[in-house]
DNA sequence: ATTATTAGTATCGACTCGATATTATTGCAA
DNA sequence: TTGCAATAATATCGAGTCGATACTAATAAT
């Protein structure tokens, strides 16, 4: 009986997800699709390949290939190859992407009924549990520039000293594949 | 900018679903399958239909219809067709079932690392915004038998004021779906 | 120059999804 | 009692996702 308490929370999440999903649907984009469009929507100019939004997901390199190359299809985002690594892709989310992202779902109007102080503790609680469980699996947390150990504050943006690339002020609140929490 | 914590929320419990159900894939086990059989193994006797199943996911009839002839082909349930009413199928669970459900997660692993006081936080946030979804989408709860206003707590287990039918002390602590929260 | 590594695709069978239709059984009303 | 709605389970469709595996192309390392 020691582990009723875990197995409990573990029930939660998934019904959380499970009833997510279900509400996630729509004519044109499945709970996989919206998760790769809504990271592609969230992340920097150095983390939109299909590699890394599959770190992101934790799906397969197949299946992102296959639903990225959806979205595309349907205009909700556009492929745009590097001419310095030719391997190398990163998406941008159009118009009409950005705007099928905007939706509330069942969990945001739940959330809703929550006391702010309960939000903030639920917040943390699921970031340290997700952090523990990305560090069992071996794989990279992802976060925003502004929290990185790499990003250096600058008048207007910042600086990444580990890509040496100068950051607008709004790339600074975006996610990062080479994120490492500052010390 | 106001849903920046509540879409945040969100993603954490995605990315959380998600990093657990790559985890909970087997052999001879997916996450849905999972999913269906953990609910088997902790509902009761009158809770085990193809019908109930769906709802407590979230799923569709035809998934779980196939699901759970999957689960019963691989010998981890067993079909007990009603005498009374002869649509009704009530599923249980064998040893190999049981067996092939005690395993720990990556989500497990990770609460390991949290104290149990954040634990307990943690449970409370998630069963509260679970409770507010459910609602949302106009769905039962599920609970414990020994949590819902139609129990009477006697010597010897308990009774269900609703299904007239006497409980064994282990089926006060399954999970029914007629489940209503005591007043 | 050869080899290893990396990034992205393609394919396989099994499974899940929403949507829809079908069968069997039960309950209800005329 | 007959007829009809409601219910429980199943079956089918196309699209999409899964793990697993194999493949091409480009880059990096030796």
């Amino acid at each position: 009986m020691k582990r009723a308490r875990t197995d409990h929370i573990r029930d939660l999440i998934e019904r959380l997800a499970r009833i997510n999903a279900a509400d996630e649907w729509t004519d044109d984009l499945n709970p996989t699709q919206w998760a790769a469009l809504s990271y592609l929507a969230r992340a920097n100019r150095f983390s939109r390949s299909p590699s890394q939004v599959t770190e992101y997901m934790s799906a397969t390199r197949g299946t992102v290939s296959q639903t990225l190359k959806a979205l595309s299809r349907k205009g909700l985002i556009e492929e745009v190859r590097s001419t310095v690594d030719r391997r190398w892709i990163s998406y941008t989310v159009t118009k009409r992407g950005f705007a099928a992202l905007d939706r509330t779902t069942v969990i945001e109007q739940a959330l809703d009924h929550l006391a702010e102080p309960d939000q903030e503790s639920l917040a943390a609680g699921l970031q340290t549990l997700l952090q523990g469980a990305l560090e069992a699996r071996g794989k990279r947390p992802f976060g925003q520039c502004r929290s990185c150990r790499h990003h250096k504050p600058e008048p207007g943006g910042g600086y990444c000293m580990l890509l040496h690339e100068a950051l607008k002020p709004e790339e600074t609140m975006q996610i990062c594949h080479e994120h490492q929490a500052a010390a």
